[in-house]
RNA sequence: UCCUCUAUAGCUCAGUCGGUAGAGCAUGCGGCUGUUAACCGCAGGGUCGUAAGUUCGAGUCUUACUGGGGGAGCCA
C-alpha cells in the first residue's frame, strides 16, 4: 500500500522518490514554478507539490490540472522553502488521472456555505470541514466499540424490521410489499396484513432496546450500535429520520450504575477524539465552534452534575420570569429549561433523574413514591438531551399494571414480559444518538452535516 | 405541524427613497523568479425562486406557492 499524505507529511526530507495520490485543492502558478496542494482525506493539511516548469516540457497537461483533479505525483520529500509547511514534494513526475473541468466543478478553492455543500453531498467530503467531520465520526464509531469491548460488553445486532408496533418511541416507517395501488382488504374493509410479506404489519425499528434487553438477560452486558428510523415530522438541527444509535443494556444494574456508564462513555468518546484528531479539532475550535476543545477537556475532567427532576424544577422555578413556558412539577422540560439548566445553573452536563411517570415510557422502573420513575436524561450545554435511559421495571406485576394503565395490550408484549417471568433481575440501559454526540464534539450546528447522507422530512437524495 | 427569517451572476454577497443591476471570488485570455484562499491587468457572465397584485414604472411594496436557514413541539 502506498503512503497516505498524512504519512508523507511526517517524513524527514530525503532523496527517496515517493508517490502521492490525491485530489488537487488549489494550484498556484507563476512563470517558472507551479504549486499543487494535494489532499487525500487522510488529514486536514495537504501536501504541497512543487513543479519546476523548466523540467516539464508537457506544459499542456499541467494546464489541465485544476481544482478537483485527481493526480499522482512522484518525487522526493524536501524541506520547504515556503513558510507554511515543513516539507513538500519536489515533483519529478506528475500524472493527471482524472480531470475536473474548472467551469463545471461545483467546489471552488474558497469557502462555501454549509447549506450549499449539503446540496452536493456527493462532493462535500472533499472539503476541509466535511472531511474533518468524517474523520472524527470514524474515531467515535471505533471508540464506541472500544469502550464496550474493553468492559466486557457483547455487541448485539438487533433487528431493523419489527412487527411490535408499540415500541412507543416515535412514529414508524411502515415496511410492506403490498401493492399500494391495489391493497388487499379484509371483509370488514381493513388492510389485510395477512397478505403482506410478514403476515402482519411491519415497520422499521425506532429502538433496539426491547430486543437488547433479552440479550442482556442472558449475556449480562450488551450494546447495540446501528441505524434507527423515526418518521416524525420534525424539522430541526437535531433530528434525522435515519440515525445511528448506541444502546447498552446491563443486567444486575440499577440507575446509578447506568448513570456511571453513561458518563464514563461520553468522556471516553471525547477523550479519544482529542487524542486522535487534534488537527481536526483545532479546525473546529477555530472555525466552527470557538473553544470547543477546551469545553471537551472541561467535560472530561469534571464530574457531571446529578439532579433529580424535582430538584431541577425547584431550581428552574426561581427563574420562571425568564421562560416563555414557566417550569412546574409535572411539566416536561422544555428546550429553554434544558439550556438554562446546563448553561446557566450548572455550566456542565447534567444528569436529571426520577421524572414523573406521566412523561416517560412504560418500561421505566416505578419509584416507591408511585409518582416518579427511574429514568435519566443526560443534558449537555449547547445541545440539550444527548442520552436518554432508565432502570427498567423488573417486576412483572408492576410492569403489567403500567401497561394496562397506559391502555397498552400486555399480550402484545408477551415475550418482553417473559423476561420478568423467568429470572428477572434489576437492569438498566440508555440510548445515545450517535450524530448528536458527533455534533457536540465537532461543534457543528446542524445534525445533517455530521452524517454523510442525511435523511429527513422531504430529504433523501443521494 | 406551527412561528420566523430568507431567495439577486457558477459561489459569497451589496443594491439607499420604487426609476430596467454591482462587487469579490470562480471562469477565459494575458502578465508575474517560491506561491500559501498567491498576486496584477483585460474580458465574458443576470427572465433578480415561481405566480399574481399595487403602480406611469417593482430586485425593492402586498399576497400565495416553492426551496433554504433558525426557533418551537416530538425525541436520540
Amino acid at each position: 500500500m502506498k503512503e497516505r499524505i498524512t504519512d508523507l507529511l511526517k517524513r524527514a526530507p530525503g532523496p527517496e522518490t515517493v508517490t502521492a495520490e490525491g485530489w488537487v485543492r488549489t494550484k498556484r502558478d507563476s512563470k517558472t514554478v507551479c504549486f499543487l496542494e494535494m489532499n487525500d482525506g487522510s488529514c486536514l493539511k495537504g501536501l504541497q507539490v512543487v513543479i519546476d516548469k523548466a523540467t516539464f516540457a508537457d506544459d499542456a497537461s499541467l494546464t489541465r490540472i485544476t481544482t478537483g483533479s485527481a493526480v499522482v505525483c512522484r518525487g522526493p520529500i524536501v524541506a520547504s522553502a515556503g513558510g507554511n509547511q515543513a516539507v513538500e514534494m519536489a515533483a519529478t513526475e506528475v500524472e493527471l488521472v482524472g480531470e475536473a473541468p474548472a467551469d463545471t466543478y461545483p467546489l471552488q478553492k474558497k469557502r462555501h456555505t454549509i447549506e450549499y455543500l449539503r446540496e452536493i453531498a456527493h462532493l462535500r467530503p472533499r472539503t476541509n470541514i466535511i472531511g474533518a467531520v468524517a474523520r472524527v465520526r470514524n474515531t467515535m464509531a471505533y471508540a464506541v466499540h472500544q469502550f464496550f469491548q474493553e468492559r466486557g460488553f457483547y455487541y448485539v445486532n438487533t433487528p431493523l424490521i419489527t412487527t411490535s408496533d408499540a415500541e412507543g418511541a416515535g412514529e414508524m416507517f411502515q415496511v410492506t410489499t403490498l401493492d399500494l395501488n391495489n391493497v388487499p382488504k379484509t371483509l370488514d374493509g381493513q388492510v389485510d396484513y395477512n397478505k403482506d410479506f410478514f403476515g402482519k404489519r411491519a415497520a422499521l425499528t425506532v429502538s433496539g432496546q426491547l430486543e437488547g434487553e433479552t440479550y442482556a438477560m442472558a449475556l449480562k452486558n450488551i450494546y447495540t450500535f446501528g441505524p434507527t428510523f423515526r418518521a416524525e415530522n420534525s424539522n430541526t438541527t437535531r433530528h434525522l429520520a435515519e440515525f445511528w444509535m448506541i444502546e447498552p443494556e446491563m443486567a444486575f444494574c440499577d440507575l446509578y450504575g447506568d448513570m456511571e456508564v453513561a458518563e464514563g462513555f461520553l468522556k471516553y468518546l471525547f477523550k479519544q477524539v482529542l487524542d486522535k484528531n487534534a488537527e481536526d479539532m483545532e479546525f473546529f475550535s477555530n472555525f466552527v465552534e470557538k473553544g470547543v476543545m477546551e469545553t471537551l477537556r472541561q467535560v472530561i475532567e469534571s464530574p457531571f452534575v446529578h439532579m433529580t427532576y424535582t430538584d431541577a424544577i425547584k431550581e428552574l422555578e426561581k427563574f420562571n420570569d425568564k421562560f416563555e413556558y414557566p417550569a412546574y412539577w409535572g411539566c416536561d422540560l422544555q428546550s429553554e429549561h434544558e439550556k438554562f439548566l446546563t448553561e446557566q445553573i450548572c455550566n456542565s452536563p447534567v444528569i436529571v433523574t426520577d421524572y414523573p411517570k406521566e412523561i416517560k415510557a412504560f418500561y421505566m422502573k416505578l419509584n416507591d413514591d408511585g409518582k416518579t420513575v427511574r429514568g435519566m436524561d443526560v443534558l449537555a450545554p449547547r445541545l440539550g438531551e444527548i442520552i436518554g435511559g432508565s432502570e427498567r421495571e423488573a417486576r412483572l406485576d408492576v410492569l403489567t399494571a403500567r401497561l394496562e394503565e397506559l391502555k397498552l395490550d400486555p399480550a402484545a408484549y408477551w415475550w418482553y414480559l417473559d423476561l420478568r417471568r423467568f429470572g428477572s433481575v434489576p437492569h438498566a440501559g440508555f440510548g445515545l444518538g450517535f450524530e448528536r454526540a458527533v455534533r457536540y464534539v465537532t461543534g457543528m450546528q446542524n445534525i445533517r452535516d455530521v452524517i454523510p447522507f442525511p435523511r429527513a422530512v422531504r430529504q433523501a437524495d443521494f
